[in-house]
DNA sequence: TCTTTTTCTTGCCCGATATCAATGGATAGG
DNA sequence: CCTATCCATTGATATCGGGCAAGAAAAAGA
């Protein structure tokens, strides 16, 4: 139940077995079947949530009632709407699962504590939140002055194949800022350039 | 020459007389003058930096010799390419003083021991970082599937005047990735409908 | 102040992508 | 296994924004 987020934990920091059986305590496991919310647009997002297993979506219904996808998550990977979760307003994001998954989730006070309690915590998630911003900055590179091709290629490049696989395309091309369609076309032009 | 420091570490933590004394000691002071580099494309980035007085903005320039925004900062923000400062990989930023500056500069060997010494300062950095990375959420959202003008609207509204106002036009045109001619008459149309 | 350089504006045309619509496949649930 | 729904594809057309060029305006530097 809790390989994954030890996997994480100790990638970048280390803990103390007595520190991490203590961590442990604070989450709450939790699964989502497929389709089903962890946060709907309106709620407060009142929990971190932490993937074991799965995968997730984050995005926004716009007023023309487009969606627009801000984020995936898979397994090892955190997902939340951090703004609401940190103001208390409520969330403008819906997240919800692509798969049967698991989570661990804790809350705010929980989280203040360990991180209180766990020194080497508040390290672990100032460098997740560090890669997080590079990630995003690199984003918005590949987003500005682009055409829909090359910003495909570089998802392409920089998503392992064992993600970018379960993700439906509609979702893709939201995610890129394009229309289904013109994804489809990026990619038959794409496949008929490799022959 | 440290009071935007000063405020900016206490909006968020609180540090003892003595943990800032020493804070103050760890930073070393540099003048830019307008148009010079704080850091070139190719170079590694080996320090962060902290505004205390002055414009940078961040940008790459691309395969097509086109320039593109990645970030403006002011007084009372940090900048740095933080991906080649946390890997020593040369940057692909370059990053320059669109007014004549005053920075404050910490390399990563003392900004190591300065967050080793005085605990609240790696919190510090959690929370810019947590509010960096919902910023830059919102941008990307702001980016995705908007118009020309919606995207100059957003802007508008969510930059203070007092930064906003000194930034040429064409650099904001391309951190929302529209050229400069688009911006032009993104701007006067707005002003012809508020008649 | 005057000169030079940079930045902004405007018109014209073109191309990339959105939009609309129709069809065929895939998938989930009964 | 069958049906309903969702998803991907393809074509036809419309639209937004890009690219180019010329000139105006503004700002920097002397």
């Amino acid at each position: 139940m809790f390989e994954q987020l030890y996997k994480s934990i100790h990638a970048h920091v280390t803990l103390t077995p007595e520190e991490w059986e203590f961590c442990k305590t604070k989450f709450i496991p939790k699964r989502l079947r497929r389709r089903q919310y962890l946060l709907q647009q309106g709620d407060v997002c009142r929990k971190l949530a932490f993937i074991e297993k799965g995968a997730l979506v984050a995005y926004t219904i716009d007023d023309k009632g487009t969606q627009k996808v801000i984020q995936f998550g898979f397994e090892g990977w955190w997902i939340a709407d951090l703004y609401s979760f940190l103001t208390n307003e409520p969330s403008a994001l819906n997240i919800e699962a692509l798969e049967d998954s698991e989570l661990l989730l804790i809350d705010k006070v929980e989280h203040e504590e360990l991180m209180e309690q766990v020194h080497a915590i508040g390290n672990y998630h100032r460098i997740l939140f560090q890669n997080a911003f590079i990630a995003l900055q690199r984003r918005v590179g590949n987003t500005i002055g682009t055409t829909a091709g090359e910003k495909y290629n570089t998802l392409v490049e920089e998503f392992p194949a064992s993600f970018f696989n379960r993700i439906p395309q509609h979702l893709i091309a939201s995610y890129l800022g394009v229309t289904p369609e013109t994804l489809s076309r990026v990619r038959n032009q794409r496949a008929s350039q490799r022959d």
